[in-house]
DNA sequence: TTTCGTGCAAACATTTTGCATACTC
DNA sequence: GAGTATGCAAAATGTTTGCACGAAA
């Protein structure tokens, strides 16, 4: 838990406090609609820049896309993925590994929606590792390359 | 399993060879730098068109990012999503409920781990489902709305 | 008084669209 | 020959960056 520390700004300041108003999961542009009837000449870059900080700082979650660009594949059936949080390489996962998995979410199903109050359809899971590739490589450099993101690898508090 | 049908042309049919010869999960771009080798004339757009068309017809697998927006909450902590596939609303999911699912996971690891060569770290799980107030509209108007994207709701074949 | 944050505009990356032409069935 | 698909250029979208000015420690 050793967050980076931030300068505590006029403009941080009313960001956090509508983030905490709004209650749910907002976009960047919902939340800046918000900001800017507190401030209104404040820009979309600040508050950018700013929930990127707030979260380093660990007052705020993220949520970024796990992927930002589309990818295919030649086998149309669908099954389970591992993407590489160095690299960005995608592999398949064997589907029959994951039975109990399956199993698992399934049985949680009805639980999920009685607590939502969803009609739960599926969902999307996607593992998170170091490839052989990169494992390799930081073995040999003693840590750290370029390590793209991978915060938040899934792992609860 | 009612698919599309598709006017097979030479862009498409080029596309397909290359996608299938690439093994993996390009990327659009990654896909338009091979198949310019044997079409140096072909649009990025003729790309992308096809592979969304290709897609439709069940010739080939798609993954979207199941976010295209950054999205930021006042909860720091990690926690379990619930996303509807309809209008996109987030909410939460207490993650008492998913103590077994957890625990599923967790044990898959190791076998994660060997049959990818991975070292797995975590994993991003988000459940796909009507939220309460699409369901109700859904049920008035008797099917079908905007539904925006939901296909591939997590479901194996 | 230095370091850091701001607003603005411009750049960026990915994807989509409008349109005239060309190709499939 | 009707209905699609193509290439191109331009737009749309979401996000990041460079920079000169301004505010916080």
């Amino acid at each position: 838990m050793d967050h980076k520390r931030c300068r505590m700004t006029n403009q941080r300041k009313v960001i956090l406090e509508e983030l905490r108003k709004f209650g749910g999961h907002p976009t960047v542009d919902e939340l800046y609609v918000r900001v800017r009837e507190k401030l209104p000449d404040i820009s979309i870059s600040t508050v950018y820049r700013n929930l990127e900080v707030l979260s380093e700082c660990g007052l705020i979650g993220k949520l970024e896309p796990e992927r930002t660009q589309k990818q295919f594949d030649a086998n149309p059936k669908i099954h389970f993925h591992i993407r590489c949080t160095n690299c960005g390489r995608l592999d398949d996962i064997p589907s029959s590994i994951m039975n109990e998995v399956e199993e698992a979410i399934q049985k949680a199903q009805t639980l999920v929606n009685k607590m939502t109050g969803y009609d739960m359809k599926g969902y999307h899971l996607e593992f998170l590792g170091l490839c052989p590739k990169c494992k390799e490589s930081m073995k040999k450099r003693g840590r750290s390359t370029d390590e793209r993101k991978g915060e938040n690898g899934g792992q609860k508090d």
